[in-house]
DNA sequence: TCTTGACTTGGAGCGTACTCCAAGTTATAT
DNA sequence: ATATAACTTGGAGTACGCTCCAAGTCAAGA
């Protein structure tokens, strides 16, 4: 006996869930980022859960950086099963590597901000050291 | 006395310090973000320390997300002086929240890629498991 | 049956942030 | 003096990631 395919939504519904658009839906499957959706009698597309939960997946990489392009080569990899697994692997890892930096960078940049907000509140309390004590990034 | 202008440096040495590109910099001028700059006898444009380091600063807040119409309007409220220094705190603050959600979203994503890799890896090991069981974000 | 809403396709258009180019001027090294 | 590099301007073009539209089909309730 074979599966039975629990493909249960509509695009609207799949757009709901995942947070993305339908259009943008559509555009993804155009340019081959997900695959051709299955369609029912009427021509309309359906989506399984599973299908749901590799978009949201998706959606994660995006949020964090990862260009459509690679995400496209990632899913290819996937579709050719499990001799993929270990590039798979590596580009999740590269990809949390950039996580990583960007955090670092964001981390920085706070720090930064934090230094330049005190400066100003000093300046507020004392206004005189606007010009008479310039920090890097007092400006 | 006057204060002497220490204009030092070309567009390329600015391009160099900042790591914007030339162009860059000449179309960050030409949309307002940065002031008409100062400019040689010869026409060209010519740059201090201080304008550098602000620069600097506006690439990291680039670097962070915000955009190039926040910079400007950013710039514009240093243009007025000292009375916008409230508003100025506030949008560093607001834009140091908005840092802090990134992270928030980049530390969650790194979770789910090391989830997401542990699987791989047990599959990696026992080929078998890649039917049987699927986790969410197994694909 | 009729109407309203959901969906389909292909393709055009858009916002952001550059990036490149042409034609001309200026600076510098030999 | 001359060649080469650096710079100027205005404007056109590009890459990415959507977003919208027109014209038509399909579905579901009154």
């Amino acid at each position: 006996m074979g599966d039975i395919p629990v493909t249960v939504s509509s695009i609207k519904q799949a757009a709901e869930f995942t947070g993305l658009s339908e259009d943008t839906i559509r555009y993804y499957e155009k340019i081959g980022l997900l695959p051709y959706a299955d369609r029912k009698a009427s021509g309309h597309r359906t989506y399984s859960k599973h299908q749901l939960q590799g978009m949201i997946f998706l959606t994660r990489l995006k949020a964090t950086g990862m260009t459509l392009e690679e995400m496209k080569r990632f899913r290819m990899l996937y579709e050719k099963g499990e001799a993929s697994l270990p590039e798979r692997v590596s580009i999740l890892m590269e990809h949390k590597n950039r996580i990583q930096n960007e955090i670092d960078r964001l981390l920085e940049t706070q720090k930064m901000i934090d230094y330049k907000i005190d400066n100003y509140k000093e300046v507020l309390v004392n206004p005189d050291l606007n010009n008479k004590w310039k920090s890097p990034y007092a400006d």
